[in-house]
DNA sequence: TCTGCAAAAAGTGTATACAGTTTTTGGCTT
DNA sequence: AAGCCAAAAACTGTATACACTTTTTGCAGA
C-alpha cells in the first residue's frame, strides 16, 4: 500500500468519526492510541494530523497534542456565510444548466433523505443532509467547488454539535424537497431564494 | 522551536517559491535535496509536502515523489468560477459594509500596486496584485472567506503561469483601481459588475 | 553507434529511537 | 482533608535506520 492511500485512510476514518460525532470537541487525540488503533506507526498518524489541521477539524497545540476542533461562534457565522456566497451561486447555475439525469439524482438524494427521516435514522440523516449540498455541487461538473463545499460543510457538522439549541434540522428535509420543486420548476430566482433561507435557518437555529 | 512552527515555516517557504515561480510546475521536488536546504530531518519535509498537497500546489505519486502541480485548463476554469462567486459577494458586501478606514486600505494598497507597475518591478507587482484580493476579504472580517481565497489565488499563479500568453496582467492594477472607485462611488452594481469583469478577463487572457 | 540489461545509486515509505516537555502519581506537609 | 512538590509515566518533536522501489549508470552484444 503506497504512503497516500495508508495516510489519505487515517485522514478518512478521523474525518469520519468527527463528522458523525464519535469524537466530539476538544476530545484529546493522543498520536500513539491512534497509531496501535489503525496499526500503523506514530510517523502517518502524524502525517494524518497535520492535514486535519488544515480542514479545520482539529488543532494541535505545541507539546501538548492534537484536539478536535471547537470553532468559535464568529467562525461558525463566517462558515455559513461563505457557504451562502456559494450555494445561492450554484443553484443558479444548476437550474441554467442541469440536465433531467442530474435533476433526478438530486430527487432520488431527497427520497432517501424522507426515508432516512421517517425510519428515525437519526445518522443516516445527518450524512444525507450534509450530503445533498456536496452532491449538488459534483453533479455541477465542479470538483474545485466541491471540495471547497465539502470542507465547509464537514466544519458545520462541528458547529452544529456544539451550537445546535432544538433539533431544528429536521425542517432541513423539507427545505431540500423544496428548493428542488422549485429547480424542477426551473424558477431560478426562488429556488436561489429558498437555498439562502434553508442556511440561513441552519444558522439560526444554532445559539451562536 | 515547536514543530507546528518548523513544518509551517516550510510550507510557507516552498509555497512562496511556488508563488514566485522559483519552482516551475512539474519540477521534482526531492526529499532530501529540501531537507538539506532547510536543515532539518525529512520527516519535517515530508509533513510539510503533505500539507502542500491539500493545498494544491504540488501532487505526490505514489513512489515517484513530490512535484509542482500542473493544474489542467478544466481546473483552471474551474477555480475562476469559484472566485467569481466569492468574489462578486464579496465586493457587494465590501460596498454595503466598509468603513473609511478599510476604503482607505485598499486605496493604499492600490497605489502600492501602481508605484510596483510604474517602477517595473514584476515580481513585487504580481505578489501586490493577487494580495489586492485576500486584503478585501481580511478587511471584511471574514478570515474563513479570506483563507479560502488565498488557497485559490495561490493556485492561479500557478495557472497564469501555465497558460498566459501574453503578459495582459498589467491591465489588473487599473481594473482594481476603476473597481476602488466604484467602491468609494457606494455604487454597489458597477462594482460587482467591475469585479466579475476582472476575473473574467484575467480567465480569458489564458490559453486555456 | 545504438539497444538491452544488470548492477549501483538515489529516492520513497515506514518504523523506531531518543531528547525534551507535559501530565500524572503519590507521598508529605499543613 | 486539601494543597504542594518531586519522581515517574506518558506524550510530543525530530532524527535516523532500513526495506523496498525507481532511476541512473556502465558495459556487453548486435
Amino acid at each position: 500500500m503506497d504512503t497516500t492511500t495508508a495516510t489519505r485512510s487515517i485522514v478518512d476514518a478521523l474525518t469520519k468519526a468527527i463528522v458523525e460525532h464519535r469524537l466530539h470537541p476538544g476530545s484529546k487525540l493522543a498520536e500513539q492510541k491512534l497509531a496501535d488503533h489503525f496499526g500503523v506507526s506514530r510517523t502517518l498518524v502524524r502525517q494524518a494530523l497535520f492535514q486535519l489541521v488544515q480542514k479545520r477539524l482539529i488543532r494541535m497545540e505545541p507539546a501538548r497534542g492534537a484536539f478536535v476542533a471547537t470553532p468559535s461562534g464568529e467562525e461558525a457565522k463566517q462558515v455559513f456565510a461563505v457557504r451562502r456566497m456559494l450555494e445561492a451561486e450554484m443553484t443558479r447555475n444548476f437550474v441554467r444548466n442541469a440536465t433531467k439525469t442530474q435533476i433526478q439524482a438530486l430527487q432520488e438524494h431527497v427520497a432517501q433523505e424522507k426515508a432516512a427521516v421517517q425510519r428515525g435514522d437519526v445518522a443516516g440523516r445527518t450524512d444525507l443532509l450534509g450530503d445533498f449540498h456536496v452532491r449538488m455541487a459534483e453533479l455541477m461538473g465542479n470538483p474545485v467547488l466541491g471540495q471547497i463545499l465539502g470542507e465547509l460543510i464537514s466544519r458545520c457538522s462541528l458547529i452544529t454539535l456544539m451550537y445546535q439549541s432544538d433539533n431544528a434540522a429536521e425542517h432541513s428535509a423539507e427545505d431540500h424537497a423544496a428548493i428542488l420543486k422549485a429547480i424542477v420548476a426551473k424558477d431560478e430566482t426562488l429556488a436561489v431564494q429558498l437555498m439562502e433561507e434553508h442556511l440561513s435557518n441552519v444558522e439560526a437555529s444554532l445559539t451562536l
